[in-house]
DNA sequence: CTGATATATTTTGATTTCAAATTAAACCCA
DNA sequence: TGGGTTTAATTTGAAATCAAAATATATCAG
């Protein structure tokens, strides 16, 4: 490992703190950064006047009110640059892109098959990227990858998924920078969900929160004072393999992922219950449960209402664990809103903790890993 | 709050740090803590100078071995002083004293009857703790406290324990301050005891661990990358609360706690069934079911074998939600060892994660809390 | 209009920390 | 014995940051 020369370091760690809450805040003075990075205010005015010089920030109009001398404001100049973020998992893949003040800019949505083989799905990434970034003149400063399974953000390597056949450290990093010629970051996809609600979701400003996406699986991500969990070996938040009270002991994520609500429903319907779901075997999607649900079909609220359940019981066993200030539910299943949430809420039992859903949508996962790369990118000069 | 000058409140910081190191390490050169505390070594030469002349280290007899100039080891001299720490629960309430070294100096131990009231049980701690500093000159720098249920070491309060009736938002670091003038810090008993594993038990030099603690309840002590897990209200870790799987979903804490097991074995007595333990109603204590253990017990054995049951269950989900390096057990059911540890390891059915039983013994809350007292010292002058 | 007050920013000099060069104190080997 | 090597510690000058004083630019009260 090169000999980081700590000053230097230091002074571009500072420097991109004091964008990102250029970037949180919108217009905001020298003197109110220097009590955001508990710094001098003579030390804010050398960072911002460096900024200024060199084209990251610029001096907007002044917004006069109230006494004293009015604020120069100062405001993001990042130049036009844009972040791409990538998500998959089983069956779904997503990227987004966002510029210099986390805006998303465009969506591309591709399908996995349980057929796809590895190269196939690489493919698709590639694919996606490309077509996230084609016809935007802005440079493309970073790529953020949520990857499903194991991952290892060190080395840029996904480790291993389950779900994805073949799926054994897969050099995605590597391949990505070769292709793109931008830093590429990998994380696990639950913790770029997580990351999403933190910088631009209903985790703002929270130190303790727990997301809890359920997509194919069910996993959590952790954000406890202020820091996201990984685990020793980046497997923190597996609580899919977390064994349910009651019937059978199963697995939380046999009995409650929305890969298991839908093999439930098929098998509801196989067995003759009366209603308004597609009869026709295995084409059925979640959004045909969705839209079920919203038009108050009764055996689709049932089955909601039988996972909320078992999700109500996992909400109250990580509040018991953490203490958190909020869990925010992800993924599909929290599109369901309040026919969702309420159960939840009566089965988790919990008082002091807010439950909801996240308000990001299915991008989500692939906004906070664009998120993730804006966060990591350090001004160059 | 009075501002604090933050180049000082820096400084502070880094000598703590450095004596901690020294501490840890024992002997020590300059060049190697400048190492440690990723400082340059001229800063850690003006540190160490600073130090030496102001009496807190003291320059060692020189090791010579290998090439290059001998280093000038390095060594605590921090004139004696001395830290106290007590723990107590519903049953029972320990205190001891360490030195700047870390090493135990004394021991004491109350009984808490559950009829004491709280003024009683205040003053079983004071007892405790002049019974700790009694007979040895060297002055008391700091009283640490591990109090069970909910506190707020912030402001020094004990806010409540459902086992103690009427304690509730009790003014024990004030009341203490006031004692005994010096600097008095609170945290809750589990996270003590969390303390104590990593600074001088099964935990050294981990990141990720998880001390689980079962005496008259259950919690576990959280270390997650480096930080000790606390929630938003101080409330983290209670998993007492839990719902263990399969039968009627009791709470952890009432089917695997030592008090569970206690109420177990009277009932199984009760019954008629053979045993070794003695059936005089009332008077069962754990270190009867210890010693019926070591014995052979067949009844004793299969009370710990079905708690060692629920255990491994919990361990499996800790181990899932955390991915941590270890996990400690801490209490008397620790003291069976492999008898306990055995069925646990069968019923957690993980990999890579080591589970073992702390060596510190009963007084690992106290030894936790006087550490903590040493750990928030910093040199005066 | 004028001075008092309030808040933002900049200037000035001291302190802390770094980076790099230098010196110190041992061993090794011819 | 005496230079070469190695590691530790110190010296030196520069960069970063602080603390406090000075300056700038507004509002407000009379």
């Amino acid at each position: 490992m090169t000999r980081i020369k700590k000053k230097h370091h230091l002074v571009a760690a500072v420097e991109a703190e004091l964008l990102k809450q250029v970037r949180v805040h919108g217009r905001i003075s020298r003197v109110e950064l220097s009590r955001k990075l508990q710094i001098v205010p003579s030390t804010a005015g050398i960072y911002v006047d460096r900024l200024l010089r060199d084209g990251f920030l610029a001096e907007s109009r002044r917004m006069e009110r109230g006494a004293g001398r009015p604020p120069k404001l100062l405001e993001l100049n990042a130049g036009g640059g844009r972040f791409v973020g990538v998500d998959f998992e089983a069956r779904n893949l997503m990227a987004t892109a966002v510029d210099f003040s986390e805006k998303p800019l465009r969506q591309v949505h591709e399908v996995i098959r349980a057929a796809d083989s590895v190269e196939q799905i690489l493919g698709k990434i590639e694919r996606a990227i490309a077509g996230v970034m084609a016809g935007d003149p802005r440079p493309v400063l970073g790529i953020g990858v949520g990857v499903p399974g194991l991952v290892d953000p060190q080395h840029g390597v996904a480790v291993h998924y389950e779900f994805i056949k073949g799926w054994r450290d897969v050099p995605l990093g590597a391949r990505l920078n070769k292709i793109f010629h931008v830093p590429v970051f990998l994380e696990n996809n639950i913790r770029c969900m997580t990351l999403a609600e933190l910088w631009l979701g209903a985790g703002r400003g929270l130190r303790d929160f727990v997301c809890l996406g359920v997509r194919s699986g069910i996993a959590a991500g952790v954000m406890a004072n202020g820091h996201l969990l990984r685990g020793c070996h980046n497997r923190a938040g597996e609580i899919g393999h977390w064994r349910c009270p009651s019937p059978g002991d199963a697995r939380l994520e046999q009995t409650a992922s929305a890969l298991a609500i839908l093999a439930a429903a098929q098998r509801a319907i196989g067995s003759g219950r009366k209603t308004s779901l597609p009869k026709s075997k295995g084409e059925l999607t979640f959004d045909d449960i969705v839209q079920a649900v919203q038009a108050g079909d009764a055996l689709a609220r049932s089955l909601i209402e039988d996972a909320a359940r078992v999700h109500g019981w996992a909400v109250g066993e990580l509040v018991a664990l953490f203490d958190p200030q909020k869990i925010i539910f992800a993924g599909p299943l929290a599109e369901l809103g309040e026919a969702f949430l309420a159960p939840v809420r009566k089965a988790a039992a919990v008082d002091g903790v807010e439950i909801t859903a996240s308000t990001l949508g299915r991008y989500n996962g692939a906004l906070g890993a664009a998120a993730l790369a804006l966060h990591q990118w350090r001004p160059q000069r």
